[in-house]
DNA sequence: TAGTGTGTGGAATGAGCGTTCCATAATGAC
DNA sequence: GTCATTATGGAACGCTCATTCCACACACTA
């Protein structure tokens, strides 16, 4: 059950340059002569404040009020755009993902020397999460402990995300090795796997309130394991 | 505000050897002359009880109808003996970290080879995170992820507890480094902040779906490190 | 057996939840 | 200006939530 849209991200198209006007893509194609009243509000703008209030409190605990000041509209057109409650987090997760984490992540695809990209990788992601003041900690890692037990679906769309970590870190390690910044008795996989889980660990140090300290030194030791 | 009371653990006695008939500590010293009708249910179990829900819904998703069926109990005597969600919630962690938790850390203490008790305790650990068809994950650490960033008061019991893991580690890797099992160069305080962080990655990606293999490859490449 | 006080079970409460619906306002096409 | 169509704002719905309350059952004392 559940009816998903399959990309809720390329709905809209921007039309004019005035930044707040928005027709759905699927008009444009159709026989209707009438355009229809623009929306007043950012649907991508939106998005992202649903995300901000869903990183912050959890699903569970954010409530449709919430989400509605948040995001500064009221029900009808939060329900006409984004659908109900679970399907609006399906796409902020989407959001999150495709906007958020996933440009970071590419960071590491650069060329050059790699193991210093990926230090620098992982020490700006610690920093990031240390500076904020709420000590969210990471959207994907949140959702995984509050809902993978019982959202199937949700838990699919995670363990992606989960994946697509894992083999960007393969990437990295991989051409590391190529580039002899790796020893040849080291497993890019298992490695990968290693970082992986413990960046986790890592963001749930940050979010249980460990200091700068001891977070730091953590990361450096499982650096370490690099060589 | 709250008033969480000292030790809702140690609240009760039992009195006779019918198994479920108990009666209040703190009426024991009193001038009341009458004993009051015993309670039909065993508060132990019935913590016992609501500490399996929660651990696997969660605190949010968990309703006090869900807490009435598992612990075959009545609002009345619920409310009457535990106080409101909350405060059950609190003892339910407290008995979380004492009865279940702590005693499979305890096993760390044992004197004999440090090295090889660690390694199996952590194996154990994953094993046990594995066989959980539920994949529920660590309370500790699920309440961390739901509570911590708006629960002051729990975030701060929960604070305690992942010290208490740290100090558990160190005394075992410094026990070890007496012991010539790991070289001078290891850092027994670094070591034990990676491990528990590397724990509480390893709790993430169990909850995440991670494959068996997965998770133990990284545990050993985690564990690795200790040289 | 009578009296006393607590446990029990279930009804009742009021607040908050996610969601639906509709009269009205506003827009662009003609 | 008129029409068609959508967005808006808010009222209203049904449900579930945590919590309170009370008549009754029961155990123990005297």
């Amino acid at each position: 059950m559940g009816g998903i849209q399959q990309n809720g991200a390329m709905e809209y198209l921007l039309l004019t340059d005035r930044s707040n006007i928005y027709y759905p893509a699927h008009e444009l194609g159709t026989l209707e002569p009438h355009m229809p009243r623009p929306k007043e509000f950012n649907p991508d703008d939106a998005i992202e404040k649903a995300m901000q209030v869903f990183w912050h409190k959890g699903y569970e605990a954010t409530s449709m009020e919430d989400l509605l000041s948040a995001m500064d509209l009221n029900r009808g057109s939060l329900y006409d755009t984004f659908g109900d409650k679970r399907t609006l987090f399906l796409k902020v997760i989407d959001r999150y993902c495709t906007t958020f984490a996933g440009p970071k992540f590419s960071l590491l695809d650069q060329p050059g020397p790699a193991l210093p990209t990926l230090r620098h990788f992982i020490n700006g992601m610690i920093e990031g999460g240390l500076a904020d003041p709420q000590r969210r900690g990471c959207l994907i890692a949140n959702t995984v402990m509050e809902l993978s037990p019982h959202e199937n679906e949700i838990a699919g769309t995670l363990r992606q995300a989960i994946h697509r970590i894992e083999e960007t870190f393969f990437k990295v390690l991989t051409r590391a090795k190529e580039q002899g910044e790796l020893t040849q008795d080291k497993d890019p996989r298992a490695l990968a796997r290693f970082l992986t889980t413990m960046m986790q660990g890592i963001i749930v140090m940050i979010k249980a309130g460990a200091s700068a300290e001891v977070v730091k030194q953590t990361a450096e030791t499982a650096l370490s394991i690099l060589g």
